[in-house]
This record gives structure tokens, C-alpha cells and sequence, in this order.
DNA sequence: GGGATGACCTAGA
DNA sequence: GTCTAGGCCATCC
């Protein structure tokens, strides 16, 4: 596996419950912020990590589920953000940017 | 080997 | 706010 795959799975088990953050968030903390399409592949094998990869705190920039038709099943994402404290609309995160988590600030190194 | 696809983002008009 | 174009790189055909 390479390096990348595993830096955006550790970064995403970062990520408190409650908060969300986005695809480019990530690969932007990695250093290739515009590898963004990177980052949603390795959410495509995200499942098979140990320990679990929380994917479903991983979003889009606007805060819409576009993963969501890769769980197990149709509203499971949506069903998890909830049981979070995260208000889903519409396969869209209400209130995303009092949500959003950028590993960016979070993770600040500096 | 080449071409197409994908849980995306940024920049410019 | 919209639209178009380019870029990233693993994976599949």
C-alpha cells in the first residue's frame, strides 16, 4: 500500500465524530493539493483497513455525499453523520461549515 | 503498452 | 452564483 493511501486513512481516523472534512482538506494536508481525486480513490479501499476507516466523515468541498452510493446501503452514511449530531438534507450536510474539519488548522504543524 | 474512469479541487472567465 | 479547462494518479479494459 502505498504511503499516500495509508497518511489519508491515518488523517481520516482523526477526524472527531461530530466534524467532517473534505476530499481536497486532506490531500492538501498531504501535500498534493491537487491529488484530491486520490484521496477518493483510497476512500474506494478504505474498507478493507484495519482499524475502521471512518470514510463516512469524508465529504465533498460543499458538503455533499457523494460516497454515500458506496456503503452497504442507500441512506447508511447519512444514517451514521446523524447518530454524530450532523443534520443531513438532501444528501447534503446542513450547516457543513460548522462542521467542517481542516486537518489544515486542526493539524497545524507550525 | 494506451485510453478511459473516478467518493475531487482550483483557477479563470 | 454559473461554466469550462486542467490537473492529480491508481485501476480497469
Amino acid at each position: 500500500m502505498n504511503p499516500f493511501y495509508l497518511d489519508v486513512y491515518d488523517v481520516v481516523r482523526l477526524i472527531p465524530a461530530g466534524r467532517v472534512t473534505s476530499y481536497g482538506a486532506i490531500a492538501r494536508y498531504l501535500g498534493s493539493p491537487q491529488a484530491s481525486r486520490m484521496v477518493g480513490y483510497a476512500m474506494n479501499n478504505s474498507h478493507t483497513q484495519t482499524p475502521y476507516v471512518p470514510a463516512h466523515r469524508v465529504v465533498n468541498r460543499i458538503g455533499l455525499l457523494t460516497g454515500k452510493h458506496h456503503f452497504p446501503g442507500e441512506n447508511v452514511m447519512q444514517q451514521m453523520l446523524e447518530n454524530e449530531g450532523i443534520s443531513v438534507k438532501k444528501d447534503k450536510i446542513v450547516y457543513f461549515k460548522s462542521h467542517f474539519w481542516d486537518p489544515n488548522v486542526e493539524l497545524s504543524i507550525d
